[in-house]
DNA sequence: AAGGCGCTCGACAACGTTGTCGAGGACAGT
DNA sequence: ACTGTCCTCGACAACGTTGTCGAGCGCCTT
């Protein structure tokens, strides 16, 4: 038997194809199918018979071209990038609540650009997706407006919403940056490296204004040659904290502001001999930090929460839900385990 | 302005309001949103202006009803787990390429769960995917010809398929085990650790098979007591690991057959104080293992290039190849870090 | 000037389904 | 026996789009 063999695609069968081989006419297949009232049991079964032997597949599609009130339960998911252990994670939280309901998940990644998100969502309303879960990219979703009002439910995750009235789920980036550098300061070190992405990233900028009003507060001023922003990749803050070690007077602890970043500097205090001299606090989770040598002291987004709270609130728009939008805000938690702990020499 | 604000959903314009309002007949709005030659370029302009004004989206699915060749642009994508790395990762790789031709991935996961795999499938075809990438759960996909026959495309990943006959892109397992189990065979040790997922699963056993392989060619004979099978999760290998740990004559080197296995194992001999006296290789790479003290020495199965072919096959597919299935088989290689090097005592 | 051709454009049916409505038969009440 | 009611079931239109076909018009050829 080889894969296509002929290619003997016969057209799949539908209602009538059914409603012949039972004797009925199509309207009965379509009660049967849709479990209405009104058909007897005799023909009930007759009808079911004769689905299963010709192999119907309902159409979704059709059935929602005709439905006074379509629903293709099925709901999209941009985030930056499904392969990253936080999109996934987020992603896995958020099927598990949704699949309960029968919706399904079309995922995809906006890796920080905006054509890519103003292109997803494109395909996404054309395939008429009944809800949007958004990390957005751009730092304007007015475009959205006339999807929403033709019924598109939509939920920002991790940021919020610009030009549009929106539901939301975020973090509290800026007190959770704050805390992790208190963290730090309390332990008497003053030399802080920060590594950061683009600040133009909204969670990016937050984090670094946390770090900044902490730092503020307790009377230290940051010089520049400890500061690098705009860090796209674990590589490229592994190569910024390098340069920043060979210093005359290198950072004693350092406050990274993303898990990617966080490892890249891991890799680079392990590369300078420095792991258990330097303190270093990252911010964001991730699998095996706690393995790690000394283990990762880092500000902990609980990113089942986060999908979970994502989930409820689509949903309830879902459901018919007009009320008022809804910002949730969730508070991070430091873990403590032992490389935020490293005091200064 | 609220969320809802009256619930004010104006039903979305179709081609017949944009054909109104610029003063031309449905059917030319179909050929200038298609793309379609035989409308003069002042019409053309004119139409477009009015689907702008009316934020005019196009339908897909009823294109497709219409259509001869329907293509609704969709596939499936039936992991394991999005939310662990591998699976994510695929589905990122998988994402890559597909998009690039403008198609969307609906993701879900099965959890080794039969019902869910044959549910999940049937939600798919009721969404009339044009293709499914499918990482099985059960042990039988016949139930899949039909739908193959109606034109669905199926890529198999990372396991085989059985009562089917498709296309598949998986790793060589029994391979790859065994050369891990040769690597510390080679190194000296005799009393290596077994720590298994269920071997029902198809991958799970193909590498239980190669270490038995390599430890019988060896002339080894593996005590009851250094195997612990059906481990399910990282815990379960923790504590597996942690009583073998206890035992008179310890192992002095394991094997773990799956990624949250190996986590497990790193967990155990670091709260045995074992790290660095006791041998292990990990089948299946992620974030970081390079970074834990000691590095870990892992087969590593490249999931990028994994996602690469099974897109590849599925686009060929897609576009109308009907020759015979074909099945890639990658070579996983064994990335030699530390933690597979120490020599027993 | 008549005929033919090519280019635009529109009328209409069809895709597979659901919503509406009415036809027909069984049965109860008078 | 007749009317009215309930229960099944089917005919038909409609959802938003594309495929087919033919009408209308301008222009070229003879």
């Amino acid at each position: 038997m080889s894969a296509g063999e002929g290619s003997e695609t016969a057209p799949r069968p539908t209602m009538r194809d059914v409603a012949a081989r039972a004797g009925v006419s199509f309207k009965t297949v379509s009660r049967v199918v849709n479990d209405e009232p009104g058909v007897s049991a005799g023909l009930r079964v007759r009808v079911q018979e004769a689905a299963e032997q010709l192999n119907y597949r309902h159409n979704l599609h059709a059935s929602n071209l005709r439905r006074s009130a379509p629903r293709t339960l099925t709901v999209g998911a941009l985030l930056q990038d499904v392969g990253n252990s936080f999109s996934a994670g987020l992603l896995r939280a958020l099927e598990n609540r949704l699949r309960e309901r029968g919706i399904a998940v079309l995922a995809a990644s906006l890796d920080e650009e905006p054509d890519r998100e103003r292109a997803l969502v494109r395909e996404l309303v054309a395939r008429r997706v009944d809800g949007l879960v958004l990390m957005p990219a751009t730092n304007d979703q007015s475009y959205l407006e006339s999807d929403r009002r033709a019924g598109m439910s939509t939920v920002f995750v991790d940021r919020l919403p610009h030009g549009v009235d929106a539901d939301s789920v975020t973090v509290d980036n800026v007190g959770g940056a704050r805390q992790a550098t208190r963290h730090l300061l309390m332990r008497g070190h003053r030399r802080i490296a920060l590594l950061s992405d683009l600040v133009a990233i909204e969670t990016g900028g937050q984090r670094v204004a946390g770090f900044r009003e902490a730092m503020a507060a307790a009377g230290v001023d940051q010089p520049a040659e400890l500061v690098r922003l705009g860090l796209r990749s674990s590589a490229a803050a592994q190569a910024a904290l390098t340069r920043m070690m060979a210093l005359p007077d290198p950072p004693t602890a350092v406050f990274s502001g993303r898990n990617e970043l966080s490892i890249g500097a891991v890799r680079a205090l392990r590369a300078a001999g420095a792991a258990h001299r330097v303190a270093l606090v990252g911010f964001d989770d991730f699998p095996l930090a706690d393995v790690l040598e000394p283990a990762l002291t880092v500000v902990r987004q609980d990113v089942a929460r986060l999908g979970d709270e994502v989930a409820r609130l689509l949903m309830a728009r879902l459901e018919g839900d007009t009320s008022s939008s809804v910002h949730v805000v969730l508070a991070p938690s430091l873990v403590v385990r032992g490389s935020g702990e490293i005091p200064p020499p």
